[in-house]
DNA sequence: ATCTCACTTAACGTATACGTCAACTTCTAT
DNA sequence: ATAGAAGTTGACGTATACGTTAAGTGAGAT
C-alpha cells in the first residue's frame, strides 16, 4: 500500500535524475528524508515531493521558488495561502513567458530577414557556386 | 570621412554598454583596438564590429559563436565562405528557436491549466474569501 | 577474510557574461 | 604641485544547477 521505501539511487533512477541531484535538493532543503543509520530512506511522500520539484523545474521555476512553495505546503494545513501564492507565481511566470514569446518572435523575424538577405547575396555571387571538387586536382 | 576616434567609455556609452564590457570583449579577442600609449582607441571599424557583436548577442548567439563569425569576416576577403557559415548558424539558431517556441507553448498551456485548477480550488473554499482586514482588530 | 557495490560527506569544477573592487598610472585643469 | 577624472591591468565575485573527484564507511556475497 505505497509504503514502499527507496534509496537515493532507486528514487533518482525512478524519476530520471541522478542521485547527486536528489542529494543536492536535500542540501537545498527541498527534501528531508529519514535515515537508516547513515543512509537516506525515501517514502512515497518524499517521492511525491520530488515529483513536484521536477514539475516546478520543468515549468521554469528556480529551486528557490520551488522551495518557498513547498515550505508553504508544509506550513499551511488549509492550503489556502499556499494556493494563493501558487496562483501568483504562476501568473507571474505566465506574464514572463508571454514576454519571452514576443521577444522570440522578434528574434526569429530578424533571423529570417538575415537568412533571406544572405541567401540573396550568395545567389548574386558569380563564381564558384559550389566548391568545385576538381579545382586543380594535385 | 568618419575618421572619428573613440575612447572605451565613449564607445561604450555610445552603444549602451559599459566600458568593462568592451574590455571584456577585447579579452575574448572579439575586438582589437589600437592604442595611444596605454589607452585604447577605437575607430569606426571597431565600432561597426561592436555593433555586430551586440546584434549577435541580441539574436542569442554566444560570444564564442560571434567570434568565429568575426574571425571569418577577417579571413575571408570574398566573404563567401563567411556568408555560408552565417547562413548555417542562422538556420541552426532558427531551428533551435522553433523548438523553444514549442516548449514554450507547452509550458504555458500547463501553467494555464494549473492556474485554472487552482482558481477553482480556491473558489470551492468556504471560509475567508478575502483576508478580512478587520479580523479582531487589536 | 576479502571483494565489491552502494552509500556518505566535503569540496572543487563547469559554463556564461560580465560586475566590482584594488591598486596604479596618466592627463588635464587650476 | 596637486586634485580630480579617466584610463589600465589583474583577479575575485555572482548566479544556477548540478558534475565530478576524493576519501572513506558499512553490508552482503564469495
Amino acid at each position: 500500500m505505497s509504503d514502499t521505501l527507496y534509496t537515493v539511487t532507486q528514487l533518482a533512477n525512478d524519476l530520471g535524475v541522478t542521485a547527486r541531484t536528489v542529494r543536492f535538493y536535500e542540501d537545498k532543503a527541498l527534501l528531508n528524508p529519514r535515515r537508516a543509520g547513515n543512509n537516506r530512506v525515501y517514502t512515497h511522500r518524499d517521492r511525491a515531493r520530488l515529483i513536484l520539484i521536477l514539475r516546478g523545474k520543468r515549468l521554469g521555476f528556480t529551486l528557490r521558488e520551488i522551495k518557498e512553495y513547498l515550505d508553504l505546503y508544509d506550513a499551511d494545513p488549509t492550503r489556502q495561502e499556499q494556493m494563493r501564492a501558487l496562483l501568483k507565481r504562476v501568473q507571474a511566470r505566465l506574464d514572463s513567458l508571454v514576454e519571452q514569446e514576443k521577444a522570440l518572435a522578434e528574434t526569429m523575424a530578424e533571423l529570417r530577414t538575415i537568412a533571406q538577405q544572405t541567401e540573396a547575396a550568395l545567389a548574386a555571387l558569380p563564381a564558384s557556386e559550389a566548391p568545385s571538387k576538381v579545382r586543380r586536382a594535385r
